[in-house]
DNA sequence: GCTTGTGAAATCTTTCACAGCA
DNA sequence: TGCTGTGAAAGATTTCACAAGC
């Protein structure tokens, strides 16, 4: 029912790469997966796969289900994933050198075509097959070809100069793994992974389920 | 309004630390912070803050606004981070390690009280100052006194094992980063933290605020 | 018979707009 | 006057339930 360019609901985009992972899991083991298959493997009720799913159009077959393959063709097209992302880390410290060899990037189509560091002794080593440039060179290194993403990953006080630096290179968009808040032009998507904060939360649930047994 | 028991809506839970986080980064600075300041900060409505914030109580003062560190003190109780909360790594490899000298732990109340491994050669080393432990010993290790919080930051073939071994010592939540899904059973809330979905549904938004150039 | 796709209903969330209070 | 707290309205999302189609 909806054509390629139709609007998505923020929550459907929110969801559309869980299924994504889901498919990449089951590919190969089975042709086809059901709406219900892949709502128990996502964690969410099958009308809500299949309305998901519906605003990418018709993909599945009443009575059968959804073919495994021509789905996940169908989805990585819609993400842009057929060709591979170019992402670039500011700061190789022991985040952004774990994130640089992180199996999770390059297994979602993400290719680390550059780092950046402020500290001399860094400049010139690699991390897995990317040479670490000055944060200063950012703009020559990046250039003309500029890359979709920037991965923030240094100390709290360098965070917001990191940022700039990134749009000043004209980035596609930047997520900011350091504890604190930068500010962009509105222009640049930005999206803020504070992993104390991811802690807090699935904390505040659980004491939501359970009866609560502090003062 | 509402009393310190009542029901917070799953939206709200969301960005709760959100503020906290926006209100520790003011802390020191003002000694009263109005909705739309707060929300300007956050990235949200001013109405949304007051309303979200009403959930906890009736904290603010009208004609004034939010005393910050009054409203840090009422969060952080109701977060239960007036005492630190106790998480557990399992696999230290580049992101266990990374993660365990993580300043946003630190800064939200976390403190790593035990980090496992498998790779015999890494037992008995340390991962800031913690002890690295093997995974078999992990019931024992962790004995009476659980974990709030097991992270697991295993490669993906051992994902599964690492989250039963973790319910298996009684822990009280999982955060999972493998880029891949585990199983758990109902009790044991369980949020899955696939860094490259993060970057995903960052471009997917980025693509409908632009005008697609792909084919 | 079985499972999708989807309007309609139910629920949840956000925003409005203003009474209430410092 | 200024800003919070909050009912009520508007909007978004989820769930239901069933017609459509293999």
């Amino acid at each position: 029912m909806a054509p390629d360019g139709a609007h998505i609901p923020e929550a459907t985009v929110n969801r559309l790469p869980v299924y994504l992972r889901v498919l990449n899991e089951i590919s190969g083991g089975t042709a086809t997966v059901s709406s219900e298959e892949l709502a128990r493997r996502a964690g969410v009720q099958a009308a809500q796969v299949r309305k998901d799913l519906s605003y990418l159009g018709s993909y599945g077959t009443r009575g059968v289900g959804y073919d495994v393959e021509f789905l996940l063709r169908q989805m990585n097209r819609r993400f842009g994933l057929d060709c591979p992302r170019r992402a670039a880390i500011v700061g190789v410290g022991n985040l952004g050198r774990a994130l640089a060899s992180y199996g999770g990037f390059a297994a979602r189509g993400f290719e680390i075509v550059a780092a950046f560091d402020i500290d001399p002794a860094k400049i010139g080593t690699t991390v897995g097959r990317t040479v670490i440039s000055p944060v200063s060179e950012m703009e020559e290194v990046l250039g003309a070809a500029s890359v979709d993403v920037g991965v923030v990953t240094v100390p709290v006080p360098a965070a917001q100069a990191a940022a700039e630096a990134l749009v000043r290179s004209g980035v596609g968009a930047i997520l900011n793994f350091a504890p604190v808040s930068v500010v962009v032009p509105p222009h640049v998507p930005l999206r803020h992974v504070d992993l104390g904060i991811e802690l807090q939360i699935l904390l505040f649930h659980e004491q939501h389920l359970r009866p609560a047994m502090g003062a």
